[in-house]
DNA sequence: GCCGTTTTCGGCCCGACTGTTTTCAGTCG
């Protein structure tokens, strides 16, 4: 089994031992497990277990080695198999509903004998859960309603689909009179590729009226929520958002408490915990003593001042962390001995290589694109059009091809744009691991981006050793789409990343990390392990379109979240210093 | 089940909101 496979036996484990009633640092002990499995790449675990250090990654000890171990080396546990074998399946999608946790759960089925969601929509129909201790009329509503919604409530959504509805939230929210402070947390503001609800979070000298104003948005279906802090709506599509209101004082503690993914804000609070404070959302206090962390910041008589957020790290002895770090992969211990990275970022970009024209099947010509990219201030643009076998995207003939590199040519010629354009293309990498031009053809390009757009299904021997052929023919500047996943929609093809990795890094290849908010593939969890082993990234926005541009937002936040620096990615050079590389690479 | 500049046992992040209660449990983030 492959590491992620293990991990989600051990997540569904702890799922499993929630329904059971299990104590609940147990079943805690089981996610965190699973989670400290993800951060190690396959070939470091199998180095692991070979060597029995196992036990030396945090978060794993002697009961989880050993399961581990079972695992990866026959894929099976007995264990797992009469733990599930012993719980109904329906009761797991049970959670899925929302205000059902597992002890509800529990009494559902004990008291019930609910195995299914189609019994419980009966069950509520008719009346049995009301009556059940602890449950109530609204209660049944709730679940029958959450039943009925169940696809369109669990539903992720694209960071870039939740940034445009974010955007204008947070400026109307800074446009009202009360508020003093507005920001969107949350993973959106982590730059994660996808989000699950929006977070608001306002500091107000007034709180009704910006309740009133956030409820009664546009495209709101319901109020789930209103108290005297928080208000949570639902829109049509299915999106969750919270609005949390705040003193001034400590909008930079809910600032960050609402930002910080789960692990980040455990290990901060242990990291507080260890400097004799407590640090919740409302502040950051001793922890002896009486009263609770929000009586005593509201007191403000002891809690530690901080204005923002770099204030609040500063307490605890760290350099501000940038948001789409805070994942609690090692983040703290960097910004303990100033390490963290100086963050790309958008502005850094000087152009970008693996764009589309009408040529194939982008929607702008190619003097349309070249004024987009000038428009944004770019030294140079890269042109990849499809190859000739990518027929349903109107890849290009060899003729084709020579006919668009002497448009291009002549383009640079001309002065027309200050943008430069380099003259690619997005050859497809056969299924044997041929590329889908000639060597002269491919010779009289500037730059090559190789992908793989057909034979999905080849096993991951195959396409791994598909993709490193085309890694190691001398034309090949860098890799499209490693995965070729789209989020939400279609898991990537089955293929070796480390091993592509070491050919890319062994045959000085780029990898792109491809900009589109559907694909951000490589995806950021292997970047900064693979830029430190010296792999070069190009951030592309694969555009169709002149808006199309704009995605390389979208890649740097993930680039971000990799810690890349502007050194790791080759489109913020200079237009001498990108000639230089592929110009090396002839 | 994991972990240890207090600890090999006894802790394990912290708080809000809802619905059900009449002081709190469960869920959620």
């Amino acid at each position: 089994m492959t590491k992620n496979e293990i991990a989600d036996v051990l997540a569904e484990i702890g799922t499993l031992l929630e329904l059971k009633g299990e104590n609940p640092f147990k079943t805690r002990a089981y996610q965190a497990g699973a989670r400290a499995l993800e951060a190690i790449e396959d070939d470091e675990l199998a180095t692991l277990i070979r060597d029995e250090r196992l036990k030396s990654v945090k978060g794993i000890g002697d009961a989880l080695a050993q399961k581990i171990g079972e695992l990866h080396a026959t894929g099976k546990l007995e264990f797992f198999e009469k733990l599930k074998a012993s719980i109904e399946p329906g009761l797991i999608e049970m959670l899925e509903v929302p205000g059902l946790g597992p002890k509800k759960i529990r009494a559902l089925n004990e008291k019930l004998g609910l195995v299914s969601l189609v019994e419980l929509s009966a069950a509520c129909a008719d009346g049995r859960v009301a009556a059940l201790d602890g449950f109530g009329d609204k209660s049944q509503q709730k679940i029958l309603e959450g039943i009925r919604n169940r696809e369109s409530y669990g539903r992720r959504h694209l960071w870039w689909d939740a940034h445009e509805i974010a955007v204008p939230i947070v400026a109307g929210l800074r446009a009202l009179p009360q508020v003093t402070r507005a920001e969107a947390a949350g993973s959106l503001r982590r730059g994660l590729e996808t989000v699950g609800d929006l977070d608001f979070i306002v500091a107000a000298t007034e709180v009704a009226p910006v309740v009133e104003w956030f409820v009664t948005q546009s495209g709101v279906k319901e109020v789930t929520a209103r108290g005297e802090t928080k208000a949570s709506v639902r829109f049509e599509s299915g999106l969750q958002a919270d609005l949390r209101l705040v003193p001034t004082d400590q909008f930079a503690f809910a600032l960050h408490h609402f930002t910080g993914s789960k692990d980040h804000n455990v290990q901060m609070r242990q990291r507080a915990l260890a400097h004799g404070l407590s640090l919740s959302e409302w502040g950051l206090v001793p922890a002896e003593g009486e009263g609770t962390a929000k009586e005593k910041a509201g007191g403000g008589a002891h809690g530690v001042h901080a204005g923002d957020e770099t204030a609040l790290f500063a307490a605890l002895g760290l350099a501000f962390i940038p948001p789409e770090l805070r994942e609690g992969l090692g983040e703290i211990e960097a910004a303990e001995a100033g390490e963290l990275p100086r963050l790309i970022e958008t502005g850094d970009l000087r152009g970008a290589f693996h764009n589309h024209t009408t040529a194939s099947d982008g929607r702008n010509t190619l003097a349309e694109m070249t004024a987009a990219a000038e428009a944004l201030g770019w030294a140079y643009l890269g042109i990849a059009d499809h190859s000739k076998s990518s027929v349903q995207a109107k890849g290009l003939s060899e003729q084709r091809l020579a006919a668009q590199v002497a448009e291009i040519r002549a383009f640079n010629a001309s002065g027309r744009f200050k943008t430069h354009l380099f003259a690619g293309t997005e050859c497809d990498i056969l299924p044997d691991g041929r590329l889908d031009y000639d060597d002269g053809v491919l010779a009289s390009l500037d730059y090559v981006v190789a992908s793989v757009h057909s034979a999905f299904t080849q096993l991951a021997d195959d396409m791994t050793a598909r993709i490193i052929r085309a890694i190691e023919h001398p034309r090949t500047t860098m890799l499209g789409h490693i995965t070729g996943r789209l989020l939400l929609r279609r898991e990537g093809y089955a293929v070796n990343i480390t091993k592509v990795i070491d050919a890319a890094i062994a045959n000085r290849v780029i990898i792109e990390l491809n900009a589109s908010p559907w694909r951000l593939d490589l995806d950021w969890r292997h970047w900064r392990k693979a830029a430190a082993r010296g792999l070069v990234c190009a951030i592309n926005p694969d555009a169709h379109e002149t808006a199309g541009l704009s995605h390389v937002q979208a890649g740097v936040n993930a680039a971000r979240k990799g810690w890349l620096t502007r050194e790791n990615v080759l489109n913020t050079r200079s237009l001498d210093g990108v000639r230089r590389w592929l110009g090396e690479r002839r």
